[in-house]
DNA sequence: TCAACGCCTTGATTCAAATCAATGTTGACC
DNA sequence: GGTCAACATTGATTTGAATCAAGGCGTTGA
């Protein structure tokens, strides 16, 4: 079913090695995070971290999408973070943590005994230096995110969180002129948990964005894009994403 | 008018001297903070830091209350954070930064220039490491605030506000059988742009627990509690926020 | 071939919070 | 003591998104 994956083994090779925590690692830095690693893959929906349990694994996803959930007793969720790949996954010097992490596609995930890594992380500066630059970039993403939560209109939501894929996926993709095509990698149910609406305002105002030509929809979930400009417009961002001119 | 605030010249009499970025140096390493550092004072209402400008400081709150603001071209703002004494300003390795940093209070802050401090942290451990846990605990309050801003009801988002404050001043306080009181540092406005909600749904929220026998208030901004179960069982939150039995 | 299930879309109605609009309170300063 | 400005409260009305409800589409498997 599943094939198996060919993952490097040396992280030389390794598709995020220019980006995930250990990107500042060299020689034997890099060998010693190879003694302790190992790859898992996860299946859509399966759990990765069980909130408020013991953790015994921190790593890095190297492929697929995985969701950072908060869940209220009543049920209401709030999806409080996407991991794509090279983000870092886990809480270092803490035990648990207050949200799931979900698989959402397939998610392989090069991880390490907690422990054995914060060992590493004591006597790595290239570690830590890194993981704080991470860091800093999801509590950066987060404060956009709040934004987005509390002030925008539910067009602005859908719309910039369509942007916020384009721009992830941009840097792959030549030139832009012609549009570009992304895949929402979340249900309806998901992007209304993500963007603090319901599924059905999600839908709606996708269909609305697919009527005023800002969207071509192939199937529910691959998205044209013929404008950026006219999507950046929509979401009522300060910036435009710094498309390519 | 203002009175010359007696500073400790010395860290080690510092108030913030325990949670502070510097909280893990010692020795020699908080020798060489001192002599880097200096003090400045913002009134209520200075801008700390602008968005989208040369940042030359980094430092930490040590008197009063700022907010973290993000403002759209429409004028449409939200506070994305509030920092406290103990908190940390800017972000060491970016120049710029999307929000402005404004006194809320007047604000006394120890900071230290850009160039300095990031030598310092990179030949420091001790400062990184600090600086790293002080970065995840304002990452899991922005998830926190997500899950709040996205899916709490308005008067969930109100009391979820004062538990926040009321949590954040226990540990200065003794028995708390009889209730506690504190002062919200915000206007009307700032509560509502804190919380993604209008001034008047934030006054009529207030108003509303008033009437509930929640809150008791000594003017617009004392807040007595005398019940904080009662309090934090409007929240919706999971904890309640591990009272003293 | 055609149920059955999961996911998505669309329509009708309700409702919580926003907006529009006064009015009340407080404190600073003349 | 009185005026002004900033902040807060309260009321009336509107509105954007939630809720309630019905079908549609596409894949899976008997």
């Amino acid at each position: 079913m599943t094939p198996v994956l060919k993952i490097a083994e040396n992280c030389s090779d390794c598709p995020i090695r220019h980006r995930a925590v250990c990107s500042k690692c060299e020689g034997d830095e890099l060998l010693l995070l190879e003694r302790i690693k190992s790859y898992k893959t996860y299946a859509p929906g399966d759990v990765i971290v069980w909130a408020e349990t013991d953790v015994t694994h921190l790593g890095s996803v190297v492929m697929g999408v995985a969701s950072i959930n908060r869940t209220m007793e009543d049920g209401r969720r709030q999806l409080v973070g996407l991991l794509l790949p090279s983000d870092f996954i886990g809480r270092p010097g803490r035990d648990m943590v207050p949200y799931d992490i979900v698989a959402v596609t397939e998610v392989t995930v090069c991880h390490f005994h907690k422990a054995e890594f914060e060992n590493m992380l004591a006597s790595t500066p290239a570690i830590g230096s890194r993981l704080l630059e991470l860091t800093l970039d999801e509590l950066d993403a987060a404060r956009e995110w709040m934004l987005l939560l509390g002030r925008k209109t539910a067009r602005e939501k859908v719309t910039s969180f369509i942007a916020m894929l384009v721009r992830r996926a941009l840097p792959d993709t030549g030139s832009v002129a012609e549009g570009i095509t992304i895949t929402l990698p979340l249900t309806r149910v998901e992007i209304g948990d993500f963007l603090g609406l319901t599924l059905e305002t999600t839908s709606r105002q996708i269909s609305a964005l697919k009527k005023d030509g800002i969207v071509e929809l192939r199937g529910a979930h691959d998205v044209h894009i013929p404008d950026l400009v006219a999507l950046f417009d929509e979401t009522g961002s300060d910036n435009d994403g710094g498309l390519p001119a």
